[in-house]
DNA sequence: CCCAACATGTAAGGGGTTACATGATTTT
DNA sequence: AAAATCATGTAACCCCTTACATGTTGGG
């Protein structure tokens, strides 16, 4: 159900129209969130059925149109209420976890290499948050200027405070990872002659 | 997917019944990859009649009665290839950091109550995890004891290592998850006036 | 004129959650 | 006799993935 809050705090900052909610989605909230575009335009449609968003249609071009999506007052309130619900955790399922902890069944080259996949795959994500938080702190991110310029000052320390904060937890997480993965790769030398 | 990986490695330590799969599955393979009862069942019976598994009846009292399940060759054959695939991973999805990034729609002391509830929940699993740590360094968790009679002398360092890197790996993460989570309560100290 | 970007979908299937449902057996 | 445990399911629903599908517009 998260991904309509998603879609929801990305609207608080501006009207958009299905596609750019797919764009600029891709480029703040889907960093912490992921959405395929399949998903995205039923879910808006969904969303305004249930009085979150109001759709206004607009010509494009001579024959083309578009629809934008405005949040409604319904809509910043159930964010509102969303956000202060205190979330439940889900289980745990952790597919590199569960492989790990029976590594003794891979091929010795196999599982180095299930580690080096890993540590690329968190070395690449940990790439991408630092110069999202790059981008954060010198206010050069697009989403967040126009944000910013939305909000009333004292609101403004807060609102970048949060999401640099969030993504430095996802860096540091990462960096967590990537040092398990060498440690991994340590034990894997020891224990398969 | 991994349900199936995650039935087949508990399943080559011994054949258990549907009943015995979920028992035994909460207390080992369930700590990186939860699943319910009404999950276990039906796809225990998939992978019978996919050949991964072979099911026999057995009488249990006077008119009940109860299927063990034995993994196959086939079935072996599909873990240990599953444990030679290099995983891709899925994007992020993660309700925690998305509440977090727009933690300025929240009220201070739901904000706070949602940090805390991230410890809680960390410290909670982690407590967890160490638990298993000690049971598997000291040989006294059963799971893994009848695995190591079964396994031949040269295997041992192995099983035992890996489920100890595997469990030491998410007591890391946890930890990380509740600095963070300290980090932002003396952020929402600093910026909630 | 072509191509990239803009715009919006549908449809099938997989995996998982939650709730409901039933009955036998063993233990207290 | 009651309660806990053993045993095994079904059914509805939700969310997400993957693949397919179609047409428009603006820039080079």
């Amino acid at each position: 159900m998260s991904l309509r809050y998603a879609l929801l705090a990305l609207l608080t900052s501006q009207p958009l129209t299905g596609y750019d909610v797919f764009k600029h989605f891709e480029q703040s909230v889907g960093y912490v969130w992921h959405a395929p575009d399949s998903q995205i335009y039923p879910e808006l449609r969904r969303m305004e059925k249930d009085g979150l968003l109001s759709g206004v249609e607009e010509p494009w071009g001579k024959k083309g149109k578009k629809k934008r999506y405005h949040i409604t007052p319904e809509g910043v309130e159930a964010f509102r209420a969303w956000m202060n619900t205190t979330l439940d955790y889900a289980r745990e399922r952790d597919p590199i976890h569960l492989k790990a902890a029976y590594l003794e069944w891979a091929d010795p080259e196999a599982a180095r290499a299930q580690m080096r996949a890993h540590i690329a795959y968190h070395s690449s994500r940990a790439q991408q948050w630092q110069n999202m938080v790059a981008a954060l702190e010198d206010r050069s991110n697009p989403t967040l200027a126009r944000r910013l310029e939305a909000a009333p000052e004292e609101d403004r320390a807060k609102i970048a405070g949060y999401k640099i904060f969030t993504y430095e937890g996802m860096i540091e997480r990462a960096k967590a990872e990537i040092e398990w993965a060498r440690r991994g790769l340590e034990l894997i030398d020891k224990l398969e002659s």
